[in-house]
DNA sequence: TGTACATCAGTGAACGCGCGTTCACTGATGTAC
DNA sequence: TGTACATCAGTGAACGCGCGTTCACTGATGTAC
């Protein structure tokens, strides 16, 4: 703070904020979270940024692209959890989808105003090129999931995996959204998210033949 | 609107109203439709039923009143239609419970602001007791349906009804919500949502060791 | 049937508020020579 | 290294707007006698 500086790079405080987009995003994903992505504004982010209302346009064209940059990193960061959590299939892939499924629901309860930001915020998905290819990038950990469990299967009977992937996302959002989100929407349950979750997996997987 | 007043309890146009409570929650619906369930105005809906921005205070609290009525009446609905679909298991359960799920489905396009209002609106399905008994009737056609179709399972290897209630809950859910909403945000398939949730619904009914 | 009165369901004006957005501006920073 | 200048990233005031809510009020309706 007190340095002197040392570099011509170093950005400080005073009338040049430095880093006021950063800033405004972590402001939105602080909003978000206590007020949900349709009740925060662009006046309060520039607000929690210190920074005059005005000031966001330097960066943002309007509030709606402010949203549509945290659902883009909130994609970008999913597929990177999914990825991880998937670890190519390793130890098996049965291990490994079960660990992606508990990972997807982990995100949405962990990271509800990234989340909801991108499920819930009421942009349209095709809206904004770079979202929809960040959006398709975390599906794609999905897919290639699907693809590897049912390599051994043989043509004739083998699932599409792009059917199962589906459903496989519609299980986890079902799951998330209804009972494993962060705010006070969520409905009760009698046991464990990732229990129940677990549960219908390994039910679906069993009715694909795919042996445990 | 012209008749002479032949009855005391007919309710005319006038200083009166005569049945805005009903107007009101027409006009959430409009509006919830058109802006989602967080973007209308309790100002807005007085105005679309005719009358000045005060008069809702005679008959809701507030604004999250109205969409507690909202969402209460559309439960309602919801089960109504549920029920009707499930037909008491008949022609058979199987045929049964995927015309539940379809009826599932068709609610939350058709009725999308409704449904919305249902779970996507932020209120708390804890906050109001009427709207809880509302919401559990609705789930409670999924789950006797559950209880029908196991019925003839031995009790050892029987599935909970509960689980398997809660794991159609979340298929269906996340189907509607991420395929078959009525809006923008509505993702794009490569295969009406229908077939996908009726896949997905028989592969997990084989994995319950169901014969179709 | 008529009348007096209580209650109900509206009005409309007013309040304070925060929002999104535009605008001319200015201080800070970067760069060409 | 110094200087002149262009550009960048802010400011702060102003705009028009609609919101939620309160308030004293009043016209319409229902009812007791």
């Amino acid at each position: 703070m007190s340095w002197k500086r040392h570099s011509k790079r170093s950005r400080r405080d005073g009338y040049h904020h430095g880093n006021l987009r950063e800033a405004l995003i972590e402001a939105a994903l602080d909003l978000i979270n206590t007020k949900g992505p349709e009740g925060f504004t662009f006046a309060e982010a520039a607000r929690k940024a210190g920074v005059s209302a005005a000031a966001p346009y330097r960066h943002f064209r309007d509030r709606d692209a402010l949203v549509v940059e945290v659902a883009r990193r909130g994609f970008e960061r999913f597929a990177g959890k999914l990825e991880a959590a998937w670890n190519n299939g390793k130890p098996d892939a049965m291990t490994a989808l079960k660990n992606l499924s508990l990972a997807y629901l982990e995100f949405a309860n962990k990271e509800a105003s990234l989340y909801s930001a991108m499920f819930e915020s009421g942009i349209s998905p095709g809206a904004d090129i770079s979202l929809k290819r960040a959006a398709d990038a975390a599906f794609d950990v999905l897919r290639t999931a699907c693809e590897v469990l049912t390599a051994d299967i043989e043509r004739e009977v083998k699932p599409p995996p792009m059917m199962m992937a589906l459903h496989l996302w519609t299980m986890a959002h079902g799951t998330a959204s209804l009972f494993a989100r962060g705010d006070a929407a969520r409905r009760t349950l009698p046991m464990p998210p990732q229990d129940l979750l677990e549960a219908e997996l390994l039910i679906y997987l069993d009715g694909l033949g795919l042996k445990r």
